[in-house]
DNA sequence: AGCACGCCGACT
DNA sequence: GTCGGCGTGCTC
């Protein structure tokens, strides 16, 4: 009897061996297959490789069946090994990506519909015989049907433009027979044939060379580069509309998904319908019929956040990451991936085209086109003769905010002003809730959560103070859990509900928005945010890091940032390059139309690179300058990093279990191993936390020495290890 | 990931 | 004397 291997969506260390009972067909590697295991039945893939043919006979159990539905690709089976490879993670866990909707492996229910019966289609060709005068609307049915195509009653109705009474009459003569179909969502097919936006001079030729790029049906990755509003987005869809045309299917992450109907609307602008989408947010029938439907070829174009790089396209041409520099690409649990990276890896796997788009490249991204890994293309200027905002710093030493308050009296002049000539304004602070800390007047106690090493954080609509880490949320005291003082509990320093409070006394006839994730919790509410404020219907925008990405308000002359310096405290590798990153993109939001825009900054270090780079707009130079302060210590991009991440209930525990790693690390020639040290937030979710961080030169393998590293150092119960490949946070 | 087996506290 | 807590270990 053949045997085969199955890997198993488990965290288990390899495939497991299976029997393909007598008299039945082998499925070929990449079959979905339904398999024993412990008692219950998992859904599995067929994978690549001989079975262990030394496993005796009697612990080898009988494959129950193979599902209807496409093979997951070699291309696809090749991409979860190399991400379980490269993440040391088991290759069962990655499988579990990919098999992210178990019930789409199910036959789908099928509903009842009509197809044309022989009747219906002598009908069709005009050689009716005795099945009554064919009516206006009879003629229409008919002619919107394909034969052998099935129908619901209600498309059909729809489709042909008549009610669904014509359709059941058709039925009751004969012209139509039933027949199943399977149910769920049809999707749309984007048409790149449909006229869209007009592209200029500039944005034709890159478009073109995008096109090329796709239409190599080869690996290649170009990176597309352009300020906000220079029309990257219009650029890109060319490729998508060029992979359509190659009948191969296309793939976009964004960063958040389920906050991007602006660029849902840019996308029905130019195809005409929407995409296939894919996010967390998905209902559990949505996602089997959208996973289905890629399995099959249904949806050609697919836009969705990283996990969509897991979904079984079978003929992938085209992979895009838009804002290619944001960290929502970095998932942090779980398989700990970089999807902007993974993005590349499975564009080579598939043989596809890959372009990372973005107006602040991550150096990581910048380095590549340097060297020639990757192709370059730019989009110099703003489309529609939209100018570049001016960009300013408030030095708070010299115009300090009034005591208790956070906008500086510059700022809110230009507010004003702004205001005054009915121009939208738009204040930015990345941080939620009314304030950060708070704090004891009378003891100087802080509130703390008792899960985590953070403050925590009033949030003054809710009434409650909530830790941003670990979702712990407790009402706001009335005493002084400490020393019982009445009514001493002091909130400290900003977020955008304490902005909006300043901005109600400032500008009291303002219409005021707060956009945060916890007022902006979901697609209806980001698109009726957008509606309000492309209708006018908003004054002053306050909002967080939600407010940078992808949206187009043309009527927002001001960016006022409240804090400039936010973001680049602490000792992050990454600190100076994320908060020039966002700090662009939300100026990038001022003055997309006719208006000219002004950006304001306020700092309390107004000589820092950053700053000074926004000011002067040279970004490019600060990113160099950013490259030569990495490059002699052999930070990334120019080596490698690994984190370990010790946890424990216990904090001995984990100090102990981190010390013991710290001993035991590898000693090998351009492998440096920094730490333990108390990982910044030393308490996470009740579990100590410990670091430990691997550098090493570009041109050593990590994930061996690794490897090696962490069975030979065997890891105490209770204590979790946690590998982070190329770290992103350093939290 | 489940589920069983296994060793120490409060009960019919 | 048992029922049950969830800690370790195995599943082809």
């Amino acid at each position: 009897m053949a045997r085969l291997r199955v890997l198993l969506p488990l965290p288990l260390a390899g495939a497991y061996d299976y029997r393909v009972p007598a008299g039945r067909d082998v499925p070929p590697a990449g079959s979905f297959v339904v398999v024993p295991l412990s008692g219950r039945q998992l859904y599995g893939v067929v994978w690549d490789g001989e079975a262990d043919p030394d496993l005796p006979e009697r612990r080898l159990r009988d494959i129950v069946e193979v599902l209807p539905v496409p093979p997951m690709t070699a291309s696809l089976r090749r991409f979860v090994e190399w991400v379980a490879a490269y993440t040391l993670s088991p290759p069962g866990a990655v499988l579990r990506m990919a098999m992210s909707s178990p019930s789409a492996l199910e036959p789908p229910a099928q509903k009842a519909g009509w197809r044309l019966a022989a009747a219906g289609r002598r009908a069709a060709q005009g050689q009716g015989q005795g099945e009554g005068r064919l009516t206006e609307a009879r003629r229409r049915v008919l002619d919107a049907m394909e034969p052998g195509e099935v129908y619901t009653a209600a498309t059909l109705a729809a489709e042909a433009g008549v009610s669904a009474g014509v359709v059941r009459g058709m039925a009751g003569a004969g012209l139509l027979e039933p027949a199943l179909l399977p149910a769920g969502a049809e999707f749309p097919r984007p048409n790149p044939a449909h006229p869209g936006p007009t592209l200029g001079t500039e944005q034709g030729q890159v478009a073109a060379a995008l096109r090329e790029a796709t239409a190599a049906r080869a690996f290649g990755v170009t990176l597309l580069t352009g300020v906000t509003g220079s029309g990257k987005t219009e650029v890109y869809l060319e490729a998508v509309a060029e992979c359509l045309e190659q009948g191969r299917q296309a793939l976009v992450l964004l960063p958040e998904i389920a906050l991007s109907t602006q660029w849902l609307e840019r996308f029905e602008r130019r195809f005409g319908g929407p995409p296939a989408l894919w996010h967390s947010e998905l209902g559990s029938r949505l996602r089997r019929d959208t996973w289905r439907a890629v399995a099959e070829g249904r949806a050609p174009v697919l836009v969705g956040a990283r996990s969509a790089l897991f979904l079984p396209f079978p003929d992938l041409g085209l992979i895009i990451v838009d804002e290619e520099h944001e960290t929502a690409f970095k998932q942090e649990e779980g398989v700990i991936y970089h999807a902007r990276d993974m993005a590349v890896v499975r564009a080579r796997l598939a043989g596809a085209a890959c372009v990372l788009v973005s107006a602040t490249p991550s150096l990581e991204t910048l380095t590549n086109a340097g060297t020639g890994r990757y192709a370059a293309l730019h989009l110099p200027v703003r489309h529609g003769g939209a100018s570049l905002p001016e960009v300013a710093v408030i030095d708070q030493r010299r115009t300090p905010p009034e005591r208790g308050r956070f906008l500086s009296p510059p700022l809110v002049e230009a507010v004003r002003e702004t205001l005054a000539a009915g121009q939208q304004a738009m204040l930015f602070l990345n941080r939620r809730g009314y304030a950060p800390l708070t704090l004891c007047r009378s003891c100087g106690h802080r509130m703390r959560c008792p899960n985590c090493t953070a403050w925590l954080v009033e949030h003054r609509v809710r009434r409650t103070l909530q830790c941003h880490h670990c979702g712990h949320a407790e009402p706001i005291p009335e005493t002084c859990p400490e020393c019982a003082a009445e009514g001493s509990l002091t909130p400290l320093g900003p977020g955008v509900e304490r902005v909006q409070e300043e901005a109600a006394l400032l500008f009291p006839d303002a219409r005021r928005l707060v956009m945060a994730s916890d007022t902006i919790p979901g697609p209806a509410a980001a698109a009726e945010a957008a509606r309000a404020i492309q209708e006018r219907e908003v004054d002053l925008i306050i909002g967080t890091q939600i407010v940078a990405k992808g949206w187009h308000f043309p009527h927002l002359t001001l960016v006022g940032v409240v804090d400039a310096d936010l973001g680049l405290a602490g000792g992050d590798l990454r600190a100076a390059e994320r908060t020039v990153q966002l700090l662009h993109q939300v100026a990038g939001r001022a003055g997309r139309a006719e208006a000219p825009g002004r950006v304001l900054l306020q700092s309390w270090s107004p000589e820092h690179p950053v700053l000074e780079a926004l000011v002067s707009g040279d970004l490019d130079a600060f990113m160099e300058a950013e490259a030569e302060s990495r490059r002699p210590g052999h930070w990334p991009p120019f080596g490698r990093l690994a984190a370990l991440i010790v946890s424990a209930e216990d904090e001995r525990e984990a100090d102990r279990a981190a010390r013991d790693l710290g001993l035991t690390a590898p000693q090998a020639e351009g492998v440096e191993v920094l730490g333990p040290a108390p990982a910044p937030l030393a308490l996470l979710r009740g579990r100590h936390r410990r670091r430990l961080l691997l550098k090493a030169r570009r041109d050593v393998a990590v994930q061996p020495l690794l490897r090696e590293w962490l069975s030979r150092a065997g890891v105490p119960a209770g204590v979790r290890v946690q590998v982070d490949i190329d770290p992103v946070s350093f939290l």
